[in-house]
DNA sequence: GTCATCTTTGGCTATTCTACCAAATAACCA
DNA sequence: TGGTTATTTGGTAGAATAGCCAAAGATGAC
């Protein structure tokens, strides 16, 4: 069994790629505040329409948002409460000297 | 200012990038008990050893790791203590029914 | 029904990533 | 010095990803 058919790192790194993209962070950062709908998170990252779609179909597929119609729009809602989590733990990792990065590594 | 080019997220997202691997998760995961060769961590992830190498200077490229040669080896040696909350908190998102979860998603 | 709006999908190209092989480099030993 | 081991680097082919445009769906207004 190499690491690369193992099933349990192959999810994880699946769920890392979700976020692995400077538009689908600032769309999970937007989303804190809750649901937004395409044509909002489209004037947030400034890409094409289309780009947004596939990102959040990307971050969808993840588990990471879920969609939900209102008439024409497509609202999109995080599904990871714990994203914060990670944003905080990413933060004192490449600002380690910072004082809150205490409050997340404290192992 | 598009999130394409904030350096916020650039920074965040490169960081994820160099974790979103299998290969690379398996070898951030065997560094947690300390610091590892290259031929170890080859024979652990079971991939080329130029493959190896390669994702070792992704790792430290993005400051996940650092290096320190001992006579023919180099020791790889984990650089983020925080690496085990993200797993917890990755963990907790692949599978939010178990009872671990709730150490790490109390937001 | 037609029209307008919001979103997704298909197609295409350019870029990036990955893995292997072969060759080069580094350090130790005899 | 020459040989052996450990690691890195260069090259390359294939896969995956990202972005844009155009077209297609879906929904509501008229």
């Amino acid at each position: 069994m190499t690491a690369l058919n193992d099933p349990h790192y192959k999810q994880r790194a699946d769920l890392l790629k979700a976020m692995a993209h400077p538009s689908r962070l600032r769309m999970l950062a937007a989303l804190e505040d809750g649901p937004l709908c395409v044509c909002d998170l489209q004037k947030i990252v400034g890409s094409d329409m289309s780009t947004v779609s596939k990102h959040l179909s990307v971050m969808r597929a993840a588990g990471l948002v879920s969609d939900q119609k209102r008439g024409l729009q497509v609202f999109y809602e995080l599904r990871v409460p714990c994203i914060m989590r990670f944003f905080a733990c990413m933060e004192s990792v490449l600002n380690p000297n910072e004082s809150d990065g205490e409050a997340v590594c404290t192992t």
